[in-house]
DNA sequence: TCAATTCTTGACCGATTGGTCAAGTGTGTT
DNA sequence: AACACACTTGACCAATCGGTCAAGAATTGA
């Protein structure tokens, strides 16, 4: 589906992603259906379909910018930063604040997992996103920084907190993020166990 | 839906529940009609609704009896322990062995928590999943095992692990569930940074 | 101004959905 | 035998689904 867009073309096609985000989110992907999201917007049924060739191709859409974004604003936060558990530690933060002002993509992400045929793309965008992490913690064990463990564990252990803590807190409970980012960095860099590496706060 | 049922009444549920469990695990909830359900298992539409009183109700059904197969395995495996950490521990490896041999509940588990229907359902289980586990990290607080940060966050750190680790490493890559289970373990109670508490394998 | 192209309309389509129900059959009890 | 009740059948239903398309409106570039 590659339209020549003008601007007026370029801002309908946001405006049908960014309400078919929100409905999605709050009203789950099969629930709502292409008529509900061209009446949300008063329009008719065809401006849909000269969009997105079907309500699946914009799912997938939607999907690639949202991992894209994400990966977009880890890269700029850890630009130039040469320790490796401070890139961890910034992808972390950089994480919970982007999941933090994006709630209703943290939820289409998670359904995506739940469906057969979207999860080819999902698995594409966290392949990439565990690679990133995969990266610094080989760096950092070289480095003796970080413990000598299979770095694909270390790198999903991370991003299990990260997801876990973000869902919960900021969204279910709307905890600020910096709060619950410096809770995620703790645990993950030290663990649950008592120790006198990181003095309690 | 209270019906005196037969043995072979109770058989029959049974089937539905566990062809169902199947589909919506392999095909999603939607995507999966009530028509193929009892195609699958070559009987007519009305024994469906004989059991159930709609496919939702069925679906909460199987999440209610998915959360309370996995809390009776937690809690018997951890009988007559006394070490809060080790009972931590030990909820852990229990809940990646489970895991393993229901894959197909964990879809569901994590479709659940994408439609706003099924959240109040989810949430339920899940608060006395955490429950369980602050009542442990609470203690091991006390006894100054584990450091003295939120419980609460402590609690969501450890599921937040142990989901992904599952969900990637078990059912992703079918690797075996002690091996899993024993990186899930290291990383919750160390962290990921190098250390001489716990040596390295 | 005029033609090309982008954009919009909304009636329409076949397929499928979750759910109902009147009419049975199977089974156990008395 | 006869009755009650558990169970099963499958045709049927209104509603809704994703998607199509001929027709026309709005913009654009020349």
């Amino acid at each position: 589906m590659n339209r020549r867009l003008t601007p007026r073309g370029r801002e309908r096609r946001r405006q049908l992603m960014d309400y078919a985000i929100e409905r999605f989110a709050e009203n789950g992907y099969h629930p709502t259906s292409v008529a509900e999201i061209v009446q949300g917007l008063g329009v008719g049924k065809g401006v849909f379909y000269w969009y997105f060739k079907s309500k699946e191709e914009l799912f997938l859409e939607i999907l690639r910018e949202t991992q894209l974004d994400l990966r977009r604003a880890q890269q700029q936060a850890i630009e130039g930063v040469d320790d490796p558990v401070k890139r961890i530690e910034i992808g972390i933060r950089t994480t919970m604040r982007w999941s933090s002002e994006h709630a209703h993509l943290n939820r289409l992400v998670q359904f995506a997992a739940t469906e057969e045929r979207f999860l080819p793309a999902l698995r594409k965008g966290q392949d990439v996103a565990i690679r990133d992490a995969m990266r610094h913690v080989k760096e950092g064990i070289e480095r003796g920084e970080i413990r000598d463990t299979d770095p694909d564990y270390i790198a999903h252990a991370i991003l299990g907190i990260t997801a876990q803590l973000a869902r919960v807190f900021l969204h279910e409970r709307g905890q600020p993020w910096e709060q619950v980012a410096d809770a995620a960095v703790t645990l993950v860099l030290d663990g649950i166990l008592a120790t006198d590496r990181s003095p309690v706060g």
